[in-house]
DNA sequence: AAGGTACAAACG
DNA sequence: GTTTGTACCTTA
C-alpha cells in the first residue's frame, strides 16, 4: 500500500500520512487535495512510502492530484525545511507562505500571458508630444525595453496614460513566446570605467567560483550598484538567475531602469507586494522555468524557485524591512545566506552602514569584506556639529544655532532638512493644573494631538478621541499640547521663514495616493526650500539642493530599552548625512543632544560609521549581546494579563538548562496595546546549535501545553526589536 | 486554524 | 426541553 506524506496549511509541526490508488500518480513537491479535519485542503506531498507509522484506521485516502509534476523541487523543500525549523514555524504553513496566492488554493500553475506593451513603429521615431507624462512613457520604453502594465504602474506611470498612446497608435500590446535568453549575447549598455576600489571588488567576487559572502561596505555615493552590476554581468553572460533583494522602498524608478539600460533586451522582472495574484504566479514561473534572467524583489522574493540561482544581492543589507514581524519571521538576508549556499554561488551584501552582525561576521572573516570609501564624485565629507541642548533657549524645538544655520541654507538658495521622528502636533496633551495626560484608552502610551485633524490619535492602535475642551478630570481649560511632532515643526518653520516653501513628508503628508511622488518631484525642482520629515525621508531618495541637515531627537536613540537603539540611529544619521551635500560641497548635518560627551555620538561623529560600529562591536561583547550572543523571545498577549504570566511562566523550567540563559517574563516596551496584555521571555544562548535545541523542545512543550490555544503566541527567533 | 464535542448556563 | 455560550480537543 503506497502512503503520501503530506504538509498541510495548520499551525501544527508535522506531516500527515494519506493512502493512494496506484492509479494516482501524486509526486514529492506536487499538489493534491485532501480531506483533513472535516475539511477539503490542498496539501503538498513532502514524502512518497511504502510504510506509515500511524494506526491504518486512521489513515484516509488522497481526494486527487493536482500537479502530476513537482512545483517545488526537493532543493526548494530543504529550503524551506530549513527556514521552518530556523524560525520555528510550522512546515505546513511556512510552505504555504512561500508560495504564491493563487497555488495556495489549488489553481492550475499554467496561466495565460500577460502582455507587454511595446513601441510600434510610429513610437519608435516620435520624439514630441505635448503630453509630457506620455512621452516621458514612450522614452521609458525606448531607453528600458518594453513592459509589462504592472511595470509601469510599478514605475510611476498610470493606465490613462499608456490608453492615450495606445489610442494614438504610438505603442500597442503585444503577447509573446519566451525566448531562451540564455543563448542570446548579452547586450551591455553603457558603462562607466571603476576607480580602483571597485575594480579590486568586482574582481574579487568575479574571480570566486562556489559559495562565498562579499560584504560591501561602501559610503554613499561610492558606487555600490555599479559594482553589482559588473558582478551580475559574468553570471548573466553566462546565461545563469540572479536575484537583486532590495528594502520595501527601494524599488524606485531609477535603481528599476539603471538594471534595464545595462542590460537592454534582458528578461528582468519586478516582484513586490503590490502585484496582483495573477502577476505574481506569473513571475514565480518564469523563475521557475529560468525564462526570467533577473528579479528585483523586495524580502519574500528569497521564496522564488530559481531554477539556475548564480548570485544574490541584498542592497541596503542593515535596513529592518529583511525582517518579516508577522507569521513567519524570517530575515531575508539569513535566507539568502542559505539559499546562496545551497546554490553554491555567491552573496553580495551592500550597505555604508552594516548591521552589526554582518560586520562581525566581516571581522571573523566570515564574510568577505570589499570597502568603497571614495565618492565617485569627489566631494569633501559632510561636516558635523554637535549642539549641546543643556541650559540652551529652544524655540519651536530649534537651537538658535540650528535655526541661524536653516536661515544661511535658505539665504544661498539651498535647501534644508529636518528630521524628528515623530508625527503629529505634539505627542500629548497635558493638563497644566491637574496633570491629566491623553492617554490611549487601550494601550499603554499616551495619544498624539494632531492640530489638522483636531483629534487625538493613539500611533500604536490607531484609536481616533476628540480633543476635549476642558479636562476631563478636573475641569480647567488649560489643557496644553506637550512636545514636539513633524505638524508642529512645520508651522513654526512657516512663521519663522514666511515665504519660503515646506515640504513635509511622513505617514500624514503621503497618505494620499501619489502625494509622495508630487512632493518630491517639488524637492527635485530645487531652490530654497524646508523638508520636514520622519524617517521616511531619510530612505531611498537623494536631494542634490540638500545642503543642511538638522536631526532634533538624538538623544531618543542613545537612551532606550532596545539594545539596537544606537546602532539604528548611527545608520539612520550616517544614511541622512549621505543625503546632503552630494552636488559638489560639503552639506552641514546638525545634531541636537543633550549628551554632546556620549562616546558612541562622539566616535559616530568625529570618526565615521565605520569606527563607531567597530567600537559598538565591542560594546555588545562586554554585555553578551548579539552578534555576541543568539537570541529568542517569545511573545504572548490576551485580554487577561493574568493568563498571559501564568503561560509564560510555565514555560520556564525548574532546573536551568545549560548554555541557556532566560529572562523573563517580563512586560513587552508596550504592555498594553490595543486592549490586550502582553509579555515576553528573553531566551539567550551563546551557542547557535545549543538555542535551537532549545527552541525545538519549547517549541513541543508549548504545542502541548494547555494556555497555549487561549494566549496569542510565537517564537521571534533573531529579534529585530526587541518588543 | 477551524470545526466538533461535551457540558453548563440561559431561556420561556 | 431547547437554545446559546464556551472550554477543550483533534486533525492521518
Amino acid at each position: 500500500m503506497p502512503f503520501a506524506a503530506v504538509a498541510i496549511k495548520v499551525p501544527l509541526h508535522k506531516t500527515f500520512d494519506y493512502t493512494y490508488q496506484p492509479s494516482m500518480t501524486p509526486c514529492v513537491g506536487g499538489r493534491v487535495w485532501v480531506k483533513f479535519a472535516n475539511r477539503r485542503c490542498v496539501a503538498v506531498v513532502t514524502e512518497l512510502k511504502t510504510h506509515s507509522d500511524v494506526p491504518e484506521n486512521k489513515i484516509k485516502p488522497l481526494e486527487s492530484v493536482i500537479d502530476s509534476t513537482p512545483i517545488l523541487d526537493s532543493a526548494h523543500l530543504s529550503f524551506l525545511l530549513f527556514a521552518s525549523q530556523y524560525y520555528c514555524y510550522p512546515f505546513g504553513e511556512t510552505i504555504f507562505t512561500a508560495l504564491p496566492g493563487a497555488l495556495r488554493d489549488g489553481q492550475n500553475v499554467d496561466k495565460t500571458q500577460l502582455p507587454f506593451l511595446t513601441l510600434t513603429d510610429a513610437g519608435r521615431e516620435t520624439t514630441q508630444l505635448r503630453a509630457k507624462k506620455q512621452l516621458a512613457l514612450l522614452e521609458q520604453l525606448r531607453s528600458a525595453g518594453d513592459a509589462t502594465h504592472s511595470e509601469l504602474k510599478t514605475l510611476g506611470f498610470t493606465q490613462a496614460q499608456i490608453k492615450g498612446l495606445q489610442e494614438k497608435k504610438l505603442i500597442c500590446e503585444e503577447l509573446r513566446p519566451d525566448t531562451s535568453w540564455q543563448n542570446q549575447p548579452l547586450s551591455i549598455g553603457t558603462k562607466p570605467t571603476l576607480n580602483e576600489e571597485q575594480a579590486t571588488a568586482c574582481s574579487a567576487v568575479n574571480h570566486t567560483d562556489g559559495f562565498r559572502t562579499f560584504l560591501i561596505e561602501g559610503i554613499t555615493g561610492s558606487g555600490k550598484t555599479e559594482v553589482y552590476l559588473q558582478c551580475l554581468e559574468k553570471v548573466l553572460k553566462a546565461g545563469k538567475q540572479a536575484l537583486v533583494l532590495v528594502p520595501e522602498i527601494g524599488l524606485t524608478p531609477q535603481t528599476v531602469n539603471r538594471f534595464k539600460r545595462r542590460f537592454p533586451g534582458l528578461p528582468i522582472d519586478l516582484w513586490h507586494s503590490n502585484l496582483t495574484d495573477n502577476e505574481r504566479l506569473h513571475t514565480w514561473r518564469r523563475a521557475q522555468q529560468a525564462t526570467t534572467a533577473l528579479v528585483i524583489g523586495t524580502r519574500s522574493s528569497i521564496f522564488l524557485p530559481f531554477k539556475s540561482l548564480a548570485m544574490i544581492i541584498v542592497d541596503e543589507e542593515h535596513d529592518h524591512s529583511f525582517k518579516q514581524q508577522d507569521s513567519l519571521r524570517y530575515h531575508a538576508r539569513d535566507l539568502a545566506a542559505y539559499r546562496a549556499h545551497q546554490a553554491q554561488c555567491s552573496l553580495l551584501l551592500g550597505t555604508a552602514t552594516p548591521a552589526l552582525e554582518t560586520l562581525k561576521k566581516a571581522l571573523d572573516n566570515k564574510f568577505q569584506l570589499l570597502t568603497l570609501s571614495k565618492r565617485a564624485q569627489t566631494s569633501q565629507d559632510n561636516q558635523f556639529l554637535l549642539v549641546d541642548m543643556k541650559a540652551q533657549q529652544t524655540q519651536g524645538g530649534f537651537a538658535s544655532t540650528s535655526l541661524k544655520a536653516i536661515e544661511r541654507t535658505l539665504a544661498m538658495g539651498k535647501q534644508a532638512m529636518i528630521f524628528l521622528n515623530r508625527r503629529g502636533f505634539a505627542p500629548t496633551l497635558i493638563c497644566h493644573e491637574c496633570a491629566w495626560i491623553s492617554d490611549c484608552q487601550h494601550c499603554s502610551t499616551s495619544a498624539t494631538y494632531h492640530k489638522s485633524m483636531q483629534r487625538l490619535v493613539c500611533h500604536h492602535c490607531g484609536e481616533q478621541q476628540f480633543v476635549p475642551h476642558q479636562c476631563p478630570d478636573c475641569g480647567s481649560t488649560q489643557i496644553m499640547p506637550t512636545g514636539l511632532g513633524t505638524e508642529q515643526l512645520e508651522e513654526f518653520i512657516s512663521a519663522q521663514f514666511e515665504d519660503i516653501p515646506i515640504c513635509r513628508i511622513d505617514r500624514d503628508s503621503t497618505r494620499r495616493k501619489g502625494s509622495l511622488e508630487s512632493a518630491l518631484e517639488q524637492i527635485h525642482q530645487g531652490g530654497a526650500q524646508v523638508l520636514i520629515g520622519t524617517q521616511m525621508l531619510a530612505k531611498g531618495h537623494h536631494f542634490p539642493d540638500v545642503a543642511l541637515v538638522v536631526i532634533l531627537d538624538v538623544d531618543s536613540g542613545l537612551y532606550s530599552s532596545d539594545f539596537r537603539a544606537t546602532e539604528h540611529m548611527a545608520q539612520l544619521i550616517t544614511q541622512v548625512a549621505g543625503r546632503a551635500g552630494r552636488s559638489g560641497e560639503p552639506g552641514t548635518v546638525i545634531l541636537q543632544t543633550h549628551f554632546p560627551e556620549h562616546p558612541l555620538l562622539q566616535d559616530l561623529v568625529n570618526n565615521g560609521y565605520q569606527d563607531f560600529a567597530r567600537y559598538a562591536l565591542t560594546e555588545r561583547q562586554e554585555t553578551m549581546l548579539p552578534p555576541y550572543t543568539h537570541l529568542a523571545l517569545v511573545r504572548a498577549e490576551a485580554t487577561s494579563a493574568h493568563l498571559v504570566m501564568t503561560f509564560l511562566s510555565d514555560l520556564v523550567p525548574a532546573q536551568p538548562f545549560s548554555g541557556i540563559q532566560l529572562l523573563g517574563p517580563i512586560p513587552a516596551p508596550m504592555e498594553r496595546l490595543a486592549g490586550k496584555y502582553r509579555y515576553q521571555l528573553h531566551i539567550q544562548a551563546t551557542q547557535r546549535n545549543v538555542l535551537h535545541q532549545y527552541l525545538m523542545q519549547l517549541k513541543e512543550y508549548i504545542s502541548s501545553h494547555k494556555l497555549a490555544t487561549r494566549v496569542r503566541w510565537n517564537i521571534d527567533v533573531d529579534p529585530m526589536d526587541t518588543y
